[in-house]
DNA sequence: AAAGGATATGTTATCGATACCATCTGAACA
DNA sequence: TGTTCAGATGGTATCGATAACATATCCTTT
């Protein structure tokens, strides 16, 4: 007992006692087991995130968030990732509670049936990010992606654009992507302007070179199109380097942003108009909420939507 | 004790008792708590990984080549970043270790003294990944990086090159990139070309931006600079962008090449030259080693030492 | 020197699963 | 009918820490 004190910070343990033990310890190469003291304490001290992929650098850093907001408090962070799918993620939710998390974060608000009431039955504290679910499960953290497209439409059409493209992947599994392509159409209806360049183009998330060839089949069945918006900076990428290698000038003969703001659409050459979202910061608060929550020990606490920020970068793209 | 039976997969129980424990359970949205089967079956299903960055696409590869090895086999990843620091290494090691991970994959070779220890008294198998260190732990999945940027001068000196400039980080944390640095001298040194056309520019990871203003300065200090050879195709990716934002022809007026073979290099335009590594091969190969060692419950095990490929790409840069 | 309070250390039960062994049941067969 | 045996189920101890409470020790004060 004195052991399992002398080891944690903050309990009361003699110097001399202390120094004893922590001698034996060096000299043991003993390391605290911490599965056992989970097991009495009833703390795991894990959290559990899932975002849809590790490759992808926006979900990346909202991961590298969540961790460096968890370090100071010793909660370690259970990361997994989705595929992008449902099913995945159900199983992975499910994989996850078995280790008793002491809060979990997903991405977006697109759950199964049964992964929805595994997290409302688990009894802790859940975030969803980066989406505005129009039914929350419990904490929001995030942004509305169809505004955000919107916002990004409506700052070219400014500029002068009128004949908007759109790309994105086939099918709904990117719930995000979902979003901006249904803030991109809204926009457009709303601006009174063309409608229907719509190119779906490879499984989301759509990758560098599936953007390339999105927009030789955006440019082929709508030559004059002025301006094409993509669902996410990758692509764009993609579609610039393409258009430059068909040697089409950029944004002269035509426009092209993303979203997201990858470190790419910065220093890419023109650099790509995009958006930037706060991904960092989702982590981060996500991880800040459930903290909040967890060490608070309310066991009932409020539902809260936490909305981060987003805007519209204008780089030489566009 | 049924139900734990039952809740395993292949130990037997009839088929009336599973159907009324799994209405039980789906009635009662039971979960197995793991934390308390870990404790008395001694077996944790963990496995801790340490990268040094999550948001490297490469180690993010080899973190999902891990986790796609492990997930058939129920074994569940601890990850952790070490931002590139042998001190965040030791702690992170230790918090690892807390959970009792059944084996442990890590990033290179350098460790401080503790973290050897620590590693060595844990009674669990070691990848060290990445690199080919002098003195393994245990086992080793990896390749030389000094060879294969002694690859890439070679295939470019063949060219035609001759005047080689290095772009890299300035401290030696990035063991990686101290070992590409090392292969890149000694091999212009074999080659019997001009040497010395080194920049140091920035803390390893370097960036995208960081590229390019060490590109500057090597174009300021050796302008005849033929071919510049980049730590990792991030900064080779900034080095480019910057050498056409100034008007440069590349790879007549100068040539650019990379390291790592990220997305970005095959698909900007134009391409990077750069060497590919097997990034999502090598945590797939740590994962699968691992779990033979585990799940072949040797006792002692042999030590080994597995290569993993890399290939110099010759793109439009060089 | 005795009393009292604060601090340090010790004892025991417990968390929730599984290992291990014991018992039970039912079918096959002599 | 009794015996045997395999398969199904049940009982108990245990993993290694901590919570909760009990006791010991030390210091202060009068």
């Amino acid at each position: 007992m004195t052991v399992s004190r002398a080891l944690k910070e903050g309990s009361r343990v003699s110097k001399a006692t202390r120094e004893k033990i922590m001698a034996a310890v060096n000299e043991l190469g003993y390391v605290l087991d911490q599965s056992a003291g989970t097991l009495s304490s009833r703390k795991t001290g894990f959290v559990a995130a899932m975002v849809p992929s590790l490759n992808n650098s926006n979900f990346a850093d909202t991961a590298r968030g969540i961790t460096d907001e968890l370090e100071s408090t010793g909660l370690q962070l259970l990361l997994g990732y989705t595929d992008y799918t449902v099913e995945k993620e159900e199983r992975l939710i499910e994989a996850m509670l078995r280790r008793r998390p002491e809060g979990i974060i997903v991405t977006g608000g697109a759950h199964t049936e049964r992964a929805r009431r595994l997290l409302d039955n688990a009894g802790i504290p859940v975030v969803e990010t980066w989406e505005l679910p129009s039914k929350p499960i419990d904490q929001v953290v995030g942004f509305s992606n169809e505004e955000a497209m919107g916002l990004l439409v409506k700052t070219l059409a400014r500029k002068g654009y009128r004949k908007f493209g759109y790309i994105g992947g086939t099918t709904s599994r990117d719930t995000r992507g979902s979003q901006r392509r249904e803030g991109f159409v809204r926009a457009i209806e709303d601006l009174g302007l063309p409608t229907g360049r719509l190119v779906s183009f490879g499984v989301p998330p759509i990758s560098i070179e599936q953007g390339g060839q999105a927009v030789v089949s955006m440019l082929e069945r709508w030559p004059d199109t002025e301006a094409v918006l993509c669902v996410s900076d990758l692509s764009a990428f993609g579609a610039l380097m393409e258009c430059k290698r068909r040697g089409m000038r950029v944004p002269q003969d035509i426009a092209i942003a993303g979203f997201g703001d990858y470190e790419v659409a910065a220093f890419c050459h023109p650099g790509i108009t995009t958006v930037n979202v706060d991904c960092y910061g989702i982590g981060q608060q996500a991880a800040r909420r459930l903290i909040q929550i967890i060490r608070g020990g309310e066991k009932k606490h409020e539902q809260e939507i936490i909305l981060t920020g987003y805007r519209v970068v204008e780089r030489e793209s566009t």
